[in-house]
DNA sequence: TACAGACCTGAACCTTATCTGAACAGGTAT
DNA sequence: ATACCTGTTCAGATAAGGTTCAGGTCTGTA
């Protein structure tokens, strides 16, 4: 899972930097709006948190732009002004969520959480296809109860899989949403994964569309909606 | 939009009613949780609202069985408690939003409007034709049901014919959309492909006019508008 | 009916995406 | 410092999928 953090202040940036990056996720760190405005336009993130006071353009006016160009990216909005009327402008400039100045960091991790799963289209927080089975919440994975040893690129591979399960998968999406900006580009480590993967849950699980992806078979080849 | 609001007080519970009336809601109430759990299960809501603190079945409980048989209506909880380690819960048993009381109705309407939003933002495009249809999110295509196994190019050709459905269209036309610029123009690849496409989807789904290209049939021989 | 041009089709060929084992490098724990 | 765990790179192997080719079939015209 790859997110933008949009926010000012170094002290907070970096730390929720490091509480970002040890739930798992891949973090860009835009300081200002400008930033923030051009990372989001161009990179494919799974969730914005994006500071209402960011300097250059203000948060409300970067999420404006992007709901103009129709991006649905999830956003959650952070302040330090406790305004409610802040909240409900926040909201129709197309937020999804809001949090508040100070918070803790295990409340911003769960409405994450909720926010990416429910952009995924899954409102359960268990995921389950066939045998196999991931909690976000405690990072674990099993197939038909038995648990997984999963590296952290495993697992991150497999989540992400899930997130977006009986659809296909291509290398270059996989790529963007598991790795930050500078990346090789045509480096082969996906398919090395897909390999360890498929080891690890069973060879028949992920199928691969050549030329297209992969994606990973809920049962064995049902078509999820007729 | 219609919404179910699950809350026990009954000064709180006859004000946002009022107030969700007002902003355009069909409400129904529910006055603890094994109403709410009942209503929640079998009525088709867009939203529901639920306190924590219920009577009978608390809220946490309700949603984790509603998860658990698969419902993903959004829920937005309410609670009277603060604590920030009942929001965690609460999002990690499926929740989508979360409001602590006291709040403004302001900010609960901005909520709503946000979370049905984000839920009716899923609708993804499917495309149709007769038996055939193709999810281009996924990647996939079936006939009547049944899932096909199309290779990248069987799976282009068939997605352009499906956009352009009851038209003719040229070999040349084709050629443009499916390979780059240099592609040698008297190949018969197309030709090939139609043949595996239409031995793939039904012979009698595409049809040849002689001279001018091909046309997808929508049902069976009726064309759309003369 | 005969002919020409357009289209179909099976099989062979060949390009290249993907797989895989092994080796390497950087970081972390012992 | 040493051993280990993870992620990355590389190169050879494999086979799926795209293209070509050589007839064969159909359709319209005269």
């Amino acid at each position: 899972m790859r997110i933008l953090l949009a926010e000012d202040d170094p002290d907070l940036s970096r730390q929720l930097k490091a509480s970002l990056s040890d739930a798992g996720y891949v973090v860009d760190h835009a300081p200002d709006g400008e930033e923030a405005h051009f990372l989001g336009d161009t990179e494919p993130y799974d969730c914005v948190i994006l500071d209402l006071g960011l300097p250059k353009i203000d948060g409300v006016s970067v999420l404006e732009k992007w709901r103009r160009d129709g991006k649905t990216t999830p956003v959650l909005i952070l302040t330090a002004r406790g305004a409610w009327s802040d909240k409900v402008s926040g909201f129709d400039a197309g937020a999804d969520d809001y949090l508040t100045k100070p918070f803790h960091t295990e409340e911003l991790l769960a409405r994450l959480r909720a926010l990416v799963r429910r952009a995924a289209g899954h409102a359960q927080p268990m995921l389950v296809c066939g045998g196999v089975r991931l909690d976000p919440r405690a990072a674990r994975a099993s197939v038909n109860g038995e648990p997984l040893r999963l590296t952290s690129l495993e697992y991150r591979l497999l989540h992400y899989l899930m997130m977006h399960q009986s659809r296909v998968i291509s290398r270059t999406e996989l790529v963007e949403h598991l790795y930050d900006q500078d990346f090789d580009r045509d480096s082969n480590t996906i398919e090395v994964f897909m390999g360890r993967l498929r080891k690890k849950i069973g060879t028949d699980r992920i199928e691969t569309v050549r030329g297209l992806g992969y994606r990973l078979k809920p049962l064995h080849d049902e078509i999820s909606d007729l």
